[in-house]
DNA sequence: CTGTTAGCGCGTTCAA
DNA sequence: TTGAACGCGCTAACAG
C-alpha cells in the first residue's frame, strides 16, 4: 500500500496524488480537483479526498506544481547585509506579507559586492521565484544586471537603495530632507565643520543625503570642505583607520553625520580609543535603526527610517505585481519619512 | 525559433534544454549531459552545447530539476525573530556556507509562537527543502512535529535552542557556564539581589543559564529568592511594566541578569523612566550580540557568543547530512564557547 | 560518445 | 460530475 523510493540517498515514503486516487478508487484528475477545491466536483467527493490526504499525511509536492503552473509562490530579497537592524526589520516586514500570501521567501546577501549581486540577478532569470525584492549593493553602478532580469518579465521592487533608472517601483524614504535635517541638528548644536560620511558614491540615497548636507551648510552659510565628504569601504578596520586620521588631522571636524549605522560605530569606537568626548568634543548623528533606549546609547541621535514599513510596503507592492496581470506596467514610487531621534547630543 | 508562453499571466520567452538540442541538431539528453558536465560527452560537443547556451542566454528551470532529482538545493533556516543580532549572525554564517555549496536558503520566522513552528514543519515535509536548520521557539514545549519531520527523512540540526531528546546535530554554547560567569561576575562587583530575567521555561538553554546562576549563588551562599527568577513574554510593553513593579517593589534586585537582549533593554528603558542609574544602583548583565562599543553602551556588560560561527557550524553539519548517505545517523553535538564582555559595570 | 525512451508529480485539456 | 491522456522541463536507464 505504502510505496517506497529512494530520495536523496535516504528511504522516504512518498505519499502522492496517486496513491490517494488508487486507496480512493478515483482517478488522479478528481483528486487533483478535489484538492484544489473545483467547482466540478461534488462536496462529497471532496470531503473524501481531503480525509484521505489528511490521514495519509499527503503533502503535495512543490516543484511538480510549480513546473506545471509556471508559479513558485516563492520570492526572492536581495541585500547587501542582514547584520544591520534596517535590514533586518524589512525582512521583518516582507516576510510578514509573504507569510499571508503563502509565499516563501529566499535570502541572498551580496555583502555589498556587485558581483555577486550580478550573479544573483542572472541566476533569478530561471523562474526559481515569482518576483524579486531589491536593496543595491554599494558597488552597484551599472543596472544591466537588473534591466535584463526586468526584461525577462521577473517583478522587481526597489526599496531603500532604488534604482530610478529602471521603471519599476520602490519604496524609500525622504533621504534629501534627512539629510538636510541631521545636518541642520548638529549646525544647531553649535557645529561649524561637519563631515559627512558614507559607503558609496553611486547610491541614489547617498547622493540624496549629500545633497541635503550641502543645501543645510549653504543655508547656514557653511562653505562646504570636500575633504570632510568622506567615503568608507566594507572594511571596518580600514574605515577606522580613515576616521583616525580624520580626527587627529588639521581638518578635524566638530561633528560627524554618518549615513550608515556601521560608520557612526566605527566612528565611537575611533573617539574611545583616542579619548576623544562625546558629544563634548564631537558631536554624531547618524542613520541607524538600533533599537535601543538612549540610557544604552546617550550621546547617539539618531535619523531613523521606518523599516518595517517600507519591507512591508515593498512586499504587498510585489504582490500587487503578482496578483494583477495588468499590473506590471503599474509603477508605485513611495516614499515614506523617516525620524529624528535626538539623544545626549541635544542635551550637550 | 524562439518559443513563447504565457507564464504568471505575461509573456515570456522560454528557452529550454530541447530548443539547445535543435539548434544544434543533437539530442535532448546530450545536452542535458554536457551542461551537467558529463564524462561521457565529448569536450568539443560540450563547448558547443555550452556556447549556445550562453548565446541564447539558456537557464535550466530549478523546478523540473527538482522534480527529476528529488533535490531542492534548498535549505530551510527556521528562527524565532530576525530582528536580533544573534539570529542576524547566524543567519550571515548560513549564507556563507550556503553560498558556497551552491544552495538556496529560505527564512521562516515563528515570531516565538509553537503554532507557527508546527506548521512549517508539517509544510516543510513535501520536499521544498533538503534540510532544515531550526532554533526553537520559546514557546515550544513539545516536539511532534519535529519528530514527525524527522522521521519522513528530512534532516534537522539545531542551533542555539536545540533539542536534546532528539537524536540529531545541534550547535549550541556552554550556556550553564555562562549562566554561571555572569551572575559571579555580578556578585563581584557587590550585588547581593540578583534577579534573572528570561524568556520561557521550556528551552534548554534558559534552563541551563538558570541553573548556572542557581549555582553561582549557591557557591558564594546567596540564598535564591524565587521571586527574582522572571518569565516575560513576546510583548514588550508588558515586560517593562513587570520589571517596573519588581524594581519598584519591596524585592528590588541590585542586579539583573537578562538571558535575553531584549529583555536587558527593557531593563534599561524602565530604569531610565524610573531614573534608576545604571550601574550605581543597578547592574546588569545579559546575553547579547550587539556590536557595539562600549562607548555607546558604557554601562552593559554582555555574553556573547559566537553567532555567526554557530550558523556556520551547523550549516556544515547539514551538508555533511547531505553530502554522504550514511552521515544521517551520525549526529555531532557541538559546543562553542561565550565570552563574557565586561564594561562599565565594571569600572563602577 | 550519442540517441531513444520513460518517467518525476501534478494540472489541465478533452471526452464521456 | 468524473476519467484518460498529455505535457511542464529535465534526468537517467538502457541501447547502440
Amino acid at each position: 500500500m505504502i510505496k517506497f523510493c529512494t530520495f536523496n540517498h535516504r528511504l522516504l515514503m512518498s505519499v502522492d496524488i496517486k496513491m490517494l486516487a488508487k486507496n480512493l478508487n478515483l482517478s488522479i484528475s478528481t483528486i487533483s480537483r478535489a484538492l484544489r477545491d473545483s467547482y466540478e466536483i461534488s462536496d462529497v467527493t471532496k470531503t473524501r479526498v481531503r480525509e484521505m490526504a489528511e490521514k495519509l499525511n499527503y503533502h503535495p509536492n512543490p516543484y511538480a506544481s510549480s513546473l506545471r503552473k509556471h508559479k513558485s509562490m516563492t520570492i526572492a530579497v536581495v541585500i547587501p547585509e542582514i547584520t544591520n537592524n534596517f535590514f533586518a526589520l524589512a525582512i521583518n516586514g516582507i516576510e510578514y506579507v509573504a507569510q499571508e500570501k503563502n509565499y516563501h521567501v529566499l535570502i541572498y546577501l551580496t555583502h555589498e559586492n556587485i558581483k555577486k549581486e550580478i550573479g544573483f540577478a542572472n541566476h533569478l532569470q530561471n523562474g526559481r521565484v515569482d518576483g524579486i525584492m531589491i536593496s543595491l549593493s554599494s558597488e552597484t553602478n551599472n543596472y544591466d544586471h537588473l534591466i535584463e532580469l526586468k526584461s525577462k518579465g521577473v517583478p522587481i521592487v526597489f526599496f531603500d537603495r532604488i534604482c530610478e533608472s529602471i521603471e519599476s517601483s520602490y519604496i524609500t524614504t525622504d533621504d534629501y530632507e534627512s539629510g538636510f535635517a541631521a545636518t541642520e541638528h548638529l549646525i544647531s548644536c553649535g557645529c561649524k565643520k561637519i563631515a559627512y560620511l558614507d559607503l558609496s558614491r553611486y547610491l541614489s540615497i547617498s547622493n540624496k543625503r549629500m545633497l541635503g548636507y550641502m543645501s543645510a551648510l549653504e543655508k547656514h552659510h557653511i562653505s562646504i570642505d570636500e575633504r570632510l565628504v568622506m567615503r568608507f569601504t566594507n572594511n571596518n578596520a580600514e574605515n577606522e583607520e580613515l576616521i583616525s586620521k580624520m580626527l587627529t588631522g588639521p581638518n578635524r571636524p566638530d561633528g560627524i553625520f554618518a549615513s550608515v549605522e556601521k560608520l557612526a560605530i566605527a566612528s565611537y569606537n575611533v573617539c574611545e580609543r583616542l579619548k576623544i568626548k562625546i558629544p563634548e568634543q564631537l558631536k554624531i548623528i547618524s542613520f541607524s535603526n538600533l533599537e535601543i533606549s538612549s540610557l544604552l546609547s546617550p550621546s547617539l541621535t539618531t535619523i531613523t527610517q521606518p523599516a518595517y514599513e517600507i519591507g512591508k510596503q515593498a512586499a504587498l507592492q510585489l504582490f500587487r505585481y503578482l496578483e494583477k496581470k495588468n499590473m506590471m506596467n503599474v509603477h508605485e514610487k513611495i516614499i515614506l519619512k523617516s525620524t529624528l531621534i535626538p539623544r545626549g547630543s541635544t542635551r550637550a
